[in-house]
DNA sequence: TGACACATACATTCGTGTATGTATATATCA
DNA sequence: TGATATATACATACACGAATGTATGTGTCA
């Protein structure tokens, strides 16, 4: 009951702080991924999670502090879930790969803090000022899936899956490209794009050409 | 003489407007390129140009005009290129289209106003408050790109040289998806991509995988 | 009773838009 | 053709709101 009746200004416990911290996380997600980061505030982030400014910088130093959190949260949920996916090895690596690919795109339909994290990330962030330091965690991120790509494709060619004379270098930035072709194309308009129709047609179109 | 002594505060001659617009215009493409549309401030284009802001509100009513006039010399420049480079008919369309693709991304290698122009449009441009009418524009713009594209690869099939069973609209939203993931990666870091050998290849990949 | 988890209040800076100043190009007229 | 008036192409100055960061207040959990 006095769970229930709660006033407004009530300190709130350890837990509760936590999910303050989480809705302002949210909130931000939102507001970065359809605004974009330079251009949302921080009042804005803090009346779109219910809270004052005061919250904020309580829990986080300044903006930057808050795309930092964020890039943690998506660096943990994200790229792990793909990497593991891959590092199993698998007798079809070829068709393994167009799965994670084609699962990748169609779990955005139903995933709305996945798909804005990845908005956010991939089209809605210049790294600049303060964030400047972002650019090599970011490319570091890069070329280790590349690196994983590459052995993932190497591997394929000695299984006889792929030509003996294929240029792998070519592969994997042809995929990569292809890749974050289709994810800007669908999330710079979700509405527009049947991806769970379509992410399996392109995935199949594209790696059905490789062998 | 009297040219070459011109004192700062001269008045000028129309032409001489015309140049101020395009340096400013011009500061803009760089600065927006690189910090983005909302992080880059009047004075810091006016600064670049050698301008006062006073120039480009002389010029300009604000912000978005200066990125509205940007759409439009872009639109100029760029689209109408392409567009009558693939409205001619040729008798191997694919070959065509992959040529037009490959020298658009070669061209950017020294290109670097084209090359800032595409970055800003296709990277550093999110169409919010004041910007939300280029939304429609731009959808008219791709749309548009996208029938010449459909009748394109309808003409190839009819001329044998797409298997009859090929499902047209997945293969547009997959030529897209390819270019433009190409495009933006290559955007993403110049330096980083050799584009005059990478593009033909690329391309190559893609078309030769098609007929 | 102190540290905690905020809300509130304040100072400062930055960007914008507008108002005004000003020197000259250009049009007009004698 | 030259003198004058006017519009042009800016530069400068000012006023305002928005956003930030910080300082301080406040109630409660532990």
């Amino acid at each position: 009951m006095c769970q229930a009746n709660r006033r407004e200004n009530m300190r709130k416990t350890k837990e509760d702080a936590l999910k303050t911290r989480e809705n302002i996380l949210n909130a931000a997600t939102d507001l970065f991924s359809t605004k974009g980061v330079e251009a949302t505030s921080l009042l804005e982030i803090a009346n779109h999670a219910d809270v004052t400014r005061g919250a904020i910088y309580w829990h986080f130093k300044n903006k930057c502090e808050i795309f930092e959190a964020l890039h943690e949260r998506m660096h943990q949920n994200f790229i792990q879930i793909v990497m593991e996916d891959l590092e199993t090895d698998h007798p079809q690596p070829l068709k393994q790969m167009e799965a994670v690919c084609s699962r990748l795109l169609t779990s955005l339909n139903d995933d709305i803090l996945k798909r804005q994290a990845l908005t956010l990330f991939l089209m809605k962030c210049n790294y600049i000022g303060e964030f400047s330091d972002f650019v090599a965690k970011q490319k570091q991120c890069k070329t280790q899936a590349m690196m994983l790509l590459k052995q993932y494709l190497e591997r394929a060619q000695k299984k006889g899956l792929l030509p003996a004379d294929s240029d792998i270098d070519i592969l994997m930035t042809s995929i990569n490209c292809y890749l974050k072709g289709v994810l800007i194309i669908y999330l710079s308009d979700p509405d527009d794009f049947d991806i769970k129709d379509m992410a399996p047609k392109l995935m199949r179109l594209f790696f059905s050409k490789l062998a």
